[in-house]
DNA sequence: TCTTGGTATCCGTATAAGCGGATAATGTCA
DNA sequence: TGACATTATCCGCTTATACGGATACCAAGA
């Protein structure tokens, strides 16, 4: 049980559930997160690797970039998931995903390597 | 994003997820609850009242007992449930349904008011 | 190799949350 | 009303967790 109680712990909390959210459509670098939840680097970076070691997510070097994306979701995470993306979409979920597009549009293609 | 997660704070704790699991089969008062975890009067009863703030259980009194049951769950909880127990069918999640019958076996029909 | 930008980790602090004994509240029965 | 049973709440303590600035680490380019 306490394993159940830990894959639920790492969902309890909103800061991570917003990090969570803005994976859902894709590979996110850590800048790219700081500057849609609007948080200290140290912050982020915490949540992002309490969500790694939990199995949510899964994180690529590629270059100076440390790119983070969903894990490969197996079948009761998957189910959680979803779940989670049906709570959020009211709320900061789309204040968050409105920034993170007009982030994006900001920087044309590339994401961060085009710097 | 705040609500959210406190929808599954509630989840975030093994203790909690036992009584919770317990309840899937029926009501049961605080007595039967604490004799099956083996755990303090006081923390059963604040679990549960944990449980109750936050909308997953519903308690009624019935002469001396309290008896605890869970909430009409609607569709987000309820899938949410339906994910807990079948993390739960594991581990102790079996031990406790066996201590359960266990328990009312002994008692015979009735429960708790038949004393 | 030195510098710079991006990220992870450390550290001290503050807050939250769990624990369980003690006590209060509530109900029953005589 | 008094004694007892059941449950809720209080209280002091301990542990876990979040926070964010400071620092360490790592990769790239000059």
């Amino acid at each position: 049980m306490e394993n159940a109680a830990r894959i639920f712990k790492a969902l309890a909390e909103s800061s991570r559930l917003r990090l969570l959210c803005l994976l859902a459509d894709g590979e996110r670098c850590v800048c790219e997160l700081m500057a849609v939840v609007d948080m200290p680097q140290s912050t982020v970076s915490r949540h992002l690797a309490y969500l790694r070691n939990t199995g949510w997510v899964i994180a690529t070097r590629r270059g100076k970039w440390m790119y983070y994306r969903l894990a490969d979701l197996s079948g009761i995470r998957r189910r959680l998931f979803d779940t989670v993306t049906s709570l959020a979409e009211v709320k900061e979920g789309r204040a968050d995903h409105e920034r993170l597009a007009l982030l994006l549009r900001e920087k044309g293609t590339g994401g961060c390597e085009g710097s």
